[in-house]
DNA sequence: TACGCGTACGTTAACGTTAACGTATTTCGC
DNA sequence: GCGAAATACGTTAACGTTAACGTACGCGTA
């Protein structure tokens, strides 16, 4: 019965080498192909391989043998199937505007760190901005199977099916956790920094409607410059629009700013790609920053420190946020904790040559 | 026998609301569930559903009626079970060395946009430039059923057991498609750009060993420089260390560079990021970019023309690249076309503000 | 009226795994 | 030396799909 097995299984082996150059899913090996090779059945190769409950009973030389055996023929437990039977994926989903941004992919480098720790993968999916892709992408996690949603610079507006952490999300919506940053604070350090430096003519560069701090962040400004007195000129603020992600964004807003011939000596801009590319913008017409005008940018991104002058800015941890919205995920999907509507993250000023006090142009 | 069968669905879909609270995975609707609400059996749903060469025979009211109820229902095909069946998952795998690097993300990025468009999705790694850690996580993407990989700056040594696009990637094996630079023609265009602006003393930053560009780069400027006469001098030559992808990775180089007392007019550096960051080593000593010395980049990233000055420097089409490798494993995969070992990318100089006469600055 | 053919579905098995339960043999206590 | 318990496995069913095959019925035709 042996030497009926060991031909069997050579004539199989031989089989699979033959058809390996047409189809390479022909050499993957199954649990079956381990348990024929050692003369067991599936399940008690699968007991051994996970050590279940069940294998308590099966004696250290067996365990050997199948263990070997795996080993071996380089058996690896097909997920899919293991998936549908357990009905866990350990996968989920990140969904975020695009790809490639400074801002997601930091934020995503920090997830992913969380994730690889934990061993889960993720699934990524960019919708462009386009509600209705976003709603196809949803509906398509799902249906692989993921377990959780991590959305990056995204709104949700209808109650998730499935735990979901926004990672910058605004809209209060039950059964979302929102990682957010304290806005309040960070307009409060930005202005109050602006201000000690003798600056009350300060210009804004308002973030574009589809970026989900935009209203928020614009409302904290307006709230904590009311309080310090920093009046806010409407001839001064400048509503970005686009969706590009380099320093280009702000560029042309800038020059529209000083085309409108209202003097003023410092920027707060919506983020440090603006105000990178409208430091080019004055800088083209002549102004010299920090003398001329003071600029403040906002997420402390890779480059803001390399920017010339180097940019001051309020840092959003933004590696931070993409662990603590994993480890958010998982500790709620796995249980572990309970569901929370919100984490909020300190932003911090950054200062940078990029900000000098007011009036030192003129000197 | 209708009103049984209508008893029996709201009782279910009543039993499924009060679950829902604790398991969210109770309320996803399955093709029997389908099937029973409208009376017939899976394999027709199924067969409706994908209208397959079956669903022929099946009336036009059937069939609406089929899909009135999977609408209604909002079912949404279980990916895992169906993959298991037909054996094909469309998702790859996305090897890169790290998350949420310029390099990286903009490849990447290119690689979304074509899969999108042909309805794959993909799963990515980070092996963070451990050998170890690469095996360990190919055969879990293949546990996951991935049909092909694409990787990103990462060498591989084994012949891969399914199709497989390295970007970036020079170690020829068998069944790996190579996406690579002309990196002739780059150091071509570089070196004959420094020269024809007088250079003759040429410094250079030469990549980390981990990244995979390194050593074809470096033997093509070695080969280039002799046909035109370009000294390269052991004293003007770096090696960058370090896996920091921020500018910061250049910065302690380029001050190396200048503390060996050796003088030079230009730079040409391994990429970008490590450009920058020598600028502001050179800046920061006192010398004028590009009147005392002249910087070269590679690459072409994003932030590459908000330097200040805006950088020269070797455009590689990152985001094409993506698209490249993509439809390239894509049409592999599928069969619509055959493996090829290499696919070759045309580099272009970007000319900006970095770059001027050698001398200039003496006058 | 018997036969064939098209219509409209149902049935079965399989993809690879695993949890629950079953069964045959051995070991041990009293 | 007999029953109970432990040991070492096997068997079955199920996860949700789908491809291949099967069947029952009605209709037209020779």
């Amino acid at each position: 019965m042996c030497f009926l097995a060991l031909r069997f299984e050579s004539t199989i082996l031989s089989g699979k080498k033959l058809k390996r150059e047409k189809n390479p899913k022909e050499n993957i090996v199954t649990l079956k192909e381990v348990a024929n090779h050692v003369g067991l059945t599936a399940g008690t190769v699968s007991a051994v391989l996970n050590n279940s409950a069940a294998s308590r009973s099966i004696p250290e030389s067996t365990r050997q043998r199948i263990l070997a055996a795996a080993r071996e023929l380089n058996y690896r437990p097909n997920m899919l199937a293991r998936s549908l039977r357990v009905q866990r994926t350990y996968t989920i989903g990140v969904i975020l505007q695009e790809i490639g941004d400074a801002y997601g992919s930091t934020v995503v480098s920090g997830i992913e760190e969380v994730l690889s720790e934990r061993d889960f993968f993720f699934l990524t999916v960019a919708h462009r901005h386009d509600k209705r892709l976003l709603r196809t992408y949803s509906d398509l996690l799902i249906s692989r199977g993921v377990e959780g949603f991590i959305t990056v610079d995204t709104s949700i507006s209808e109650k998730p099916v499935l735990p979901t952490v926004a990672v910058a999300g605004h809209k209060y919506v039950s059964d979302v956790t929102n990682i957010t940053l304290d806005h309040r604070k960070a307009a409060e350090i930005a202005l109050h920094h602006l201000k000690s430096l003798g600056h009350d003519r300060i210009a804004f560069l308002k973030g574009q409607m589809e970026s989900s701090d935009s209203v928020v962040r614009w409302e904290a400004i307006c709230a904590v410059a009311q309080e310090l007195n920093v009046i806010i000129r409407p001839e001064l603020v400048v509503q970005l629009e686009g969706k590009d992600s380099t320093p280009e964004l702000g560029y042309p807003f800038g020059k529209q700013l000083l085309s409108r011939n209202v003097p003023f000596t410092a920027l707060f801009a919506y983020n440090d790609i603006s105000a990178i590319g409208a430091m080019r913008a004055f800088q083209e017409a002549g102004k010299r920053i920090p003398e001329d005008i003071s600029v403040v940018g906002f997420d402390d991104i890779n480059f803001a420190s390399f920017a010339r002058p180097a940019l001051t800015t309020v840092r959003q941890p933004l590696k931070k946020m993409g662990r603590i919205a994993a480890k958010a995920l998982l500790d709620w999907i796995e249980g572990r904790s309970e569901y929370m509507p919100e984490i909020a993250i300190e932003p911090e000023l950054v200062i940078r040559n990029s900000t000098s006090p007011a009036g030192y142009g003129k000197s």
